[in-house]
DNA sequence: GCCCACTCCG
DNA sequence: CGGAGTGGGC
């Protein structure tokens, strides 16, 4: 099973992309975080007629999370179930070959100290408290997303200028950790465990992207069975290059599952 | 001599069609209009790459006329000259190969009893008179651009319902014929006397190019002298069916000049 | 329908 | 820098 994750920044301008994304690579799976768009104008048709079904849940402008398969899911669900209607389109899960595939697009958390950055903690605690009521460590579950977390030092361009800033704040990593004691393991770094490698290059710095000025902020988590069966995984920088590029690039994983 | 002229629609949106254009018909004089963007944001680089002299005179938003042209012009001048400050840029004249090139964004109207509706008979008497001042009939002068008139029944798609509305109203056709009394000959027609051909189909009316519902606005008008040396007229559809088109496109002559 | 300006956001 | 929303114009 091939699965990817991709930060769009709206899917609508990165249609495109994604399509031809799909084409070359023929993933099982392909999870979206930021689509920006209503439910009623999700682009369905295209990516239909690439062969992909389409679970999704979005709003105007901000948030929204999809998950593209190629088999129907067998069963999808939307946000923590908490009964918090005011809840934003960040969490949907889909299960697809019997595994759970939780895609989340984390609060991106604006500035320590700030309301936002304290939603941000709360959300990953609320997202903890979700693994322990619905799954287990000890059976097959995916964690992919924008978590808007670069984990360690080899992670982001400057882990020292950047020690405090947002996706790089001890309390994130605090957070994360929790998270990953439960039961994840980096599949990422379980294939490449030294490269300095990053999901994301701010538009704002001038040529970010040929100074490699980026973090690694999109990851794919698995528990412990599932990570094991893990083949190969990667960061393919080359929609990044592309024309009208998001400002995050695909990760794709590969498992030997079904 | 090849002279062609075109209803961008906005420049910046338009510049693929427009740099596809030049590359593959070569004219020597390309007059555009809509260009919709100020002075300093005029994409000259890319158009001089292909080898033309750009004059311009835009705003932001709104209007904005350009003239392309292989050889450099001898001259250029910009509105009625008549001390009018507060005039839009709709006139640009520039000299090539001897002949002033008059290039036109004629006002749009609105509708019938409306102020802008005056305003665009007033503009078209104020041309008038700008004719009377500066040029002679019996002397080569091209007028071209979007005229925002269709002059007769055959140059809209249906002559009887439209009959009244703006851009095939009575007052605008005697304005028309006034201007063309003074002597200009519409060389389109010179060529193509009875073809039901169009230069523009609105946006707003679903599949108007496939159902052609459309009309002439754009037009290239010379004085008798340059008229009689015109060889070919011709619109050129392609790129009204070209991705993301304007809804305008391209009125193309060619005169045996030089 | 599509272009552009402006604003908010990251 | 570049999404998306809103509003005006044609």
């Amino acid at each position: 099973m091939k699965i990817a994750t991709f930060n769009a920044n709206g899917i609508r301008a990165r249609l495109p992309i994604i399509l031809e994304w799909l084409d070359k690579e023929s993933p099982d799976v392909l999870c979206l975080q930021e689509t920006k768009v209503q439910d009623v104008d999700f682009p369905r048709e295209p990516i239909e007629n690439l062969g992909y079904h389409c679970a999704f849940r979005g709003q105007k402008a901000y948030n929204g999370v999809a998950i593209l398969s190629k088999r129907p899911p067998e069963k999808v669900s939307l946000g923590f179930g908490d009964g918090d209607v005011s809840e934003e389109p960040r969490l949907l899960v889909a299960t697809i070959n019997n595994i759970p595939i939780v895609n989340t697009y984390v609060p991106q958390g604006y500035a320590p100290e700030s309301d936002k950055f304290r939603y941000k903690l709360e959300w990953l605690q609320r997202l903890g408290s979700y693994f322990v009521r619905y799954f287990q460590p000890d059976i097959p579950l995916l964690w992919v997303g924008d978590l808007n977390v670069a984990p360690e030092p080899i992670d982001v361009y400057d882990p020292k200028g950047l020690l405090g800033h947002v996706g790089f704040h001890p309390d994130e990593h605090e957070a994360l950790s929790a998270l990953k004691a439960w039961g994840f393991v980096d599949v990422f770094r379980r294939h490449e465990s030294g490269s300095k490698m990053y999901t994301f290059w701010d538009y704002r710095i001038p040529n970010a992207v040929p100074r490699n000025l980026g973090w690694r902020l999109d990851h794919i988590l698995a528990t412990p069975p599932l990570a094991q069966k893990s083949t190969r995984a990667w960061i393919d920088m080359s929609p990044r290059l592309a024309n009208k590029p998001s400002d995050h690039t695909f990760v794709v994983a590969e498992f030997e599952v079904d």
